[in-house]
DNA sequence: GTCTATAAGAGGATAGAC
DNA sequence: GTCTATCCTCTTATAGAC
């Protein structure tokens, strides 16, 4: 009856900490077919059956590494290194930014938008949802704030921008930039981060189209 | 000895297009995993094992549509709907809309990129990356004349671009509007073709940044 | 809760008759 | 080349002792 936790729920909680840290690198590395509850367990250093004492499922086990992902967006967005920005689109930005560095980390966990038992088992997990759509609805926030300032294209809804920037998140031009080796991650993620919010054709920044500017030299 | 084929030969061609055919929306809508031989074959109408003789393994299936899906890329990219556009880059819209539309027409194969042994079957196959050198070159032409002529951000590397190109024929973002239900196709690929060249952000683009402008009113 | 051992089933690939 | 029937491996999940 103590409020405090026991010594062995602490232990507990490491070691869940322990299996959904393995998780969550296998999932970036390998995705979630490629990685077999085989090697998680041994990874971690335990049985198989023990694995399935703390997780019910595969699912449950990505799932598990998944809001934990959450949890860090959303506190990386309520850290001064994200809400201090200016505007909300430098917010935007700041959180497009750290997804792209986290994956090319490896600790992006990305799953498979098709597979659909791993899809039914998401959706019905409500911790998951909650997590999801709380982040969703914080970006929702700095979009439409965006958008009030005219910071972003005019004829996107903030709908499309939401998925845009989560698809962004786990964009595999980063993973193939990376593995061929030239450019440094910096560079890696300077060009996808302009790719995404500047697009690839040539134009003059909103900020800087001042009708005031002499023509000519 | 007959140059033209045989009957027989024809046939066996047409049985090959349809188990090309079928991979191909299998893949579109179910990925690679999920798409069973068992169910190619059914869907097909023949006896796995009469698969087996066309075809030695479930990765050279998927090669055989990954092929298919390329020729017909390049086949539009030859065609006058794609070849009579006046500047480089809008070669590359022309494209890039192409393969957005075929994505949501349930065509577009798209492979996992972290499955390892389909991978290597893939860079195997001398059919498959013959193909898809071919494509590249001819797009990396268009991509480097789209630079000479100031049309593509400055920025970025025209490897950037490239994979940026190929990724968005497989963008996620395509198919969570569709399903969405909200939209028509013509409304997603407009905003996903925004969103790929001019970006997230606001801006002015670079055709009509005329410094002649007259200021305000 | 942790272990060893195993059930249960899916799925890729093949044998061998025709 | 097509079929039926089968093999065999891999993987998820559980049984049952401690």
């Amino acid at each position: 009856m103590n409020a405090r936790p026991s010594f062995r729920a602490q232990v507990l909680q490491a070691r869940e900490d322990a299996i959904v840290d393995t998780v969550n690198r296998l999932l970036a590395d390998k995705g979630f077919e490629a990685m077999t509850v085989d090697l998680v367990a041994a990874e971690v250093g335990i049985a198989k059956a023990s694995l399935y004492k703390h997780f019910s499922s595969k699912e449950q086990l990505a799932a598990a590494a998944m809001v934990r992902v959450l949890d860090r967006a959303m506190a990386f967005m309520a850290s001064p290194a994200c809400a201090t920005e200016p505007s909300p689109i430098e917010r935007l930005k700041a959180v497009a930014r750290w997804t792209m560095e986290v994956q090319l980390a490896g600790q992006m966990p990305s799953l498979p938008a098709q597979n659909s038992t791993l899809r039914t088992a998401l959706v019905a997990d409500k911790v998951y949802m909650e997590r999801l759509m709380q982040l969703s609805e914080q970006l929702g926030e700095w979009i439409e704030a965006a958008q009030a300032q005219g910071q972003l294209h005019p004829a996107l809804p903030a709908e499309v921008v939401l998925y845009t920037l989560f698809a962004r998140a786990c964009d595999p031009v980063l993973g193939v930039l990376k593995a061929g080796g030239s450019y440094s991650d910096e560079q890696i993620v300077g060009w996808c981060l302009a790719s995404c919010f500047e697009g690839l054709a040539a134009h003059v920044p909103a900020a800087r189209a001042k009708p005031a500017v002499p023509r000519g030299r």
